[in-house]
DNA sequence: ATGGCTTACAACGTAAGA
């Protein structure tokens, strides 16, 4: 079984080239993060073509969650419990014998700023709210844009990006502290390649001078991690035409 | 050099992302 998480930034815009990697990849459950589609233009039809089931939770020009998946989804959640948000950023589905949550952390903009501040109680209800699903689901696996590098070596250059947003203290603690309830970052579990991330800027050939954050992770709790046999990312779709900003990160489970 | 690029909206510039 094998499961990825892709922020997309546009399905709209990024919808050939989600068809053409599912192609490649064959995952079975695909995670997509800003979607920025409201439901009713959700593309359905297309991925039912391409041999997807898809469970949405999306609102227009922002943010947006949808899970795609081989085998038919069933929608536990469509937002964050605990958190009067009108932002669309989680979304958990049951799927293949796994408990998926499917999350889109607020990126928080500047250390200290009103954002920033909505980036952590965002954070600190989603630990609240794996707590108690974790009490219930042996098998949970939590993937998304955590928009948090959890450690100097997730950092092209540590030294440029001390304290930052991403980066920050209060960010990693809270980052830890999902750890903390029993979740291993797969991306960890597994040695991988220096020089591992997730994210490129669009901005100042970032890409092509590999310089990146690992901020997309897939958290597994540990019969879900005990299950899980690799992990990787994939970093070719980052250098096709038009690409989104952030590459798949992908983890293969054996079969419950 | 505090920028660099990309997206959505319905404006032809502004907000936001990370």
């Amino acid at each position: 079984m094998r499961l990825a998480t892709w922020n997309v930034n546009s399905l709209r815009v990024r919808l050939p080239q989600v068809l053409d990697w599912l192609g490649r990849q064959r995952p079975d459950v695909l995670c997509l993060q800003e979607t920025k589609l409201p439901n009713p233009a959700f593309p359905d039809r297309a991925l039912a073509a391409a041999g997807y089931h898809g469970a949405a939770s999306g609102q227009a020009a922002y943010n947006g969650v949808a899970v795609l998946s081989r085998r038919p989804l069933e929608v536990a959640a469509v937002e964050l419990p605990g958190l009067r948000d009108p932002q669309r950023r989680l979304l958990t589905v049951r799927a293949e014998g796994l408990t998926v949550v499917n999350v889109y952390v607020p990126n928080g903009q500047a250390v200290g700023s009103e954002k920033f501040h909505y980036k952590l109680r965002w954070l600190e209800a989603l630990r609240d709210y794996l707590a108690e699903l974790l009490e219930r689901e042996a098998r949970l696996v939590v993937a998304g844009d955590f928009n948090v590098a959890p450690a100097d070596e997730d950092v092209h250059d540590p030294r440029a990006w001390a304290g930052a947003v991403l980066c920050s203290e209060p960010e990693r603690a809270r980052f830890r502290a999902l750890l903390d309830l029993g979740l291993r970052d797969l991306l960890r579990a597994f040695p991988q390649p220096p020089r591992s991330y997730t994210w490129w800027d669009y901005r100042a050939g970032a890409f092509r001078r590999d310089h990146g954050l690992r901020i997309d992770h897939i958290l597994a709790s540990p019969a879900a991690a005990a299950a899980c046999r690799r992990a990787w990312i994939d970093r070719a779709p980052r250098g096709w035409e038009r690409p989104s900003d952030h590459a798949p990160v992908l983890a293969e489970f054996a079969d419950a």
